[in-house]
RNA sequence: GGUGCCAUAGCUCAGUUGGUAGAGCAACGGACUGAAAAUCCGUGUGUCCCUGGUUCAAUUCCAGGUGGCACCA
């Protein structure tokens, strides 16, 4: 049995994670590994909830501002990446904490996801162009064809799952049934799961005002900045694409605003919806670091 | 104080010539393995303000009450 912990601290956004994750990570005198697919980005900041340069400076962060908004990222990368980074920190600390609300990331770091051959952009390209001039149906029945057994479980009115399943066929001539294992890969760390959560009706008022808060530092100079860029896939991200269609002038500022409310709390609750699922997860309310951290001492204080 | 109008889902409101009701928005449930803050699927969640009356049957009609709005004093 290893004597290396991972401490993951999960939740939805707008829960606490950050200010938690921050006192834990002093506690036991260690860094954080950020799990966050917007926050990873250099050119967001307020939009994404990202820490501030006192908390950056509070404990070390990785994988926060590490990456550009114009480079593909993705959470294989973020699983090859964030284990590198682990294995390397685990030679200094028997803790670590990671903390974060994309759930495939840190599904990928704790569970591992398949390995699958790179995809060719042209490839993909193409496949999109298709499906924006025909539609799903099309794409649906060459899906069919090529690979009956993902046609038979995949969301076939989801067309990012069947252009998925497609683009990787065409770029290295497998099936992407015959690619998916289900891995569970085994770390050579303990990991212990800290799940974030309180009333909804709280959840959303906190989310409410901290979009107010965003406006007030400044969001709409910061969704500005990178307004140009808006068909990166990077900044398919709420705070940023409600702004856009204000600066469009499809929408109205206050349309925007609320919609921000509106999407922020829609991905809370797809957050809580994929966690719940997770039976190694243990459930706090945020105010209760006392307890949590006696967990956390306990179930480290086993494991050892 | 008087008169009139209104009271139905979390909100804005339809509707039922008397047979316990439906839209939009919001909300809720679920899926998810190289785009995941993405993408996709599903679900009306209701003392029809309260109390009586008429009726086989009242959210609907009648009376009174309560609350809100408007106008007149």
């Amino acid at each position: 049995m290893t004597n290396k912990t991972l401490i993951v601290v999960l939740g939805p956004t707008g829960i606490g994670k950050t200010d938690l994750s921050i006192d834990i990570a002093l506690k036991f005198n260690t860094e954080i590994i950020s799990a966050d697919s917007r926050q990873i980005f250099r050119e967001l900041d307020i939009g994404t909830a990202t820490p501030d340069s006192r908390q950056l400076h509070t404990v070390k962060q990785h994988f926060i501002k590490s990456h550009s908004i114009f480079n593909d990222y993705s959470a294989a990368k973020f699983e090859k990446e964030a284990i590198d980074k682990i294995e390397k920190l685990f030679k200094h600390y028997d803790t670590l904490v990671m903390t974060g609300g994309s759930m495939l990331y840190i599904d990928a770091v704790c569970k591992g996801i398949d390995d699958i051959p790179d995809v060719d952009k042209k490839i993909r390209n193409e496949l999109i162009a298709r499906y924006e001039k025909n539609g799903i149906e099309d794409l649906r029945l060459e899906l069919k064809k090529i690979d009956p057994e993902y046609y038979s479980k995949a969301d076939l009115k989801n067309h990012k799952r069947i252009l998925h399943a497609l683009e990787i066929f065409y770029s290295s001539g497998r099936k992407y049934s015959s690619l998916l294992t289900n891995p569970q890969k085994k770390r050579n760390f303990n990991i212990l799961k800290i799940g974030l959560n309180t009333d909804r009706h709280i959840l959303h008022q906190q989310i409410n005002k901290r979009v107010d808060i965003m406006i007030s530092k400044g969001l709409i100079d910061e969704a500005k900045s990178v307004y140009q860029n808006r068909k990166l896939n990077s900044l398919n991200t709420v705070g940023y694409k409600e702004l856009f269609q204000y600066f469009d002038g499809s929408i109205s500022y206050n349309n925007a605003i609320e919609l921000i409310k509106r999407n922020s709390r829609r991905y809370a609750r797809r957050q809580i919806t994929w966690f719940r699922k997770d039976n190694k997860i243990q459930w706090f309310d945020p105010d209760d670091k006392r307890n949590i951290l006696k967990f956390i001492e306990g179930e480290i204080n086993k494991a050892h």
